[in-house]
DNA sequence: AAAATAAATTAGAATCATTCTTAATTTTTT
DNA sequence: AAAAAATTAAGAATGATTCTAATTTATTTT
């Protein structure tokens, strides 16, 4: 765990949204000024096979990052690209009934209209 | 609907595979061989927005496309990236159980490691 | 049907996220 | 402290997708 490491993953901590490569970079960068991209990438690999963080593929280019490893669904909004945290109970025994036992984790997207966005639509 | 886009949605029905916008291209250009790259991709943005197929976006790199806009799960093998259709009943009922009603669109993806796969591990 | 307008297509350049490469630096082991 | 291994930095390379400008095709108007 270099320090590089550990100031990603507190980056990604501090803040309950699900930030980009680019903006943790940003992030890291104000606190460890000459880090480099290419270790942000780096490191965001390794928390990931380690298990700290998950990597999450949204409706845009840039995959995010989620400080919870733990599966469970991301509520987007359509408008305006929030993404929001919410928990399924009973999920996981839902998919093993479906396709059988063995399968590694999953990612739950669920697109709609948030209400602030539904208010003055 | 030009003779492009038709084949374009004639290639993504053909095949049971979540086909990349480069192999439905590809595909494409066996029937039109004057077809071009941008052509294939505007039509894919344009077919999606008109609910005729849907986008998926895989672990890999590049997006896939399906031919059936219903939502339903994606089984993805995480080492040859594979691309499998299940049905779960009873899932639209779970999900407005947990965010209410109102939600547009859903994409599940669960990985696994594909029978195939699993054989030479 | 000809002219005018609008929409779709093509080819390739541009962009953007991510990965790769190589050298320098840091950490760990002996 | 010397040697070996791992990590980092900087920027080049890659690859998917989007953009641009010119051309072609389709549609509407006269």
């Amino acid at each position: 765990m270099t320090k590089q490491r550990a100031v990603i993953l507190e980056v990604i901590r501090s803040d309950m949204c699900h930030h980009t490569a680019d903006e943790i970079f940003v992030l890291a960068k104000e606190r460890l000024p000459g880090i480099s991209r290419a270790t942000v990438y780096n490191n965001l690999k390794v928390l990931e096979q380690e298990k700290l963080i998950r990597r999450i593929t949204g409706d845009d280019a840039s995959d995010r990052y989620d400080s919870s490893y733990t599966p469970h669904g991301h509520l987007i909004c359509e408008r305006c690209g929030k993404v929001k945290d919410f928990n399924i109970c009973g999920f996981d025994t839902l998919i093993s009934d479906a396709i059988g036992s063995g399968f590694n984790s999953y990612e739950l997207k669920v697109r709609h209209l948030c209400d602030a966005c539904k208010a003055n639509a």
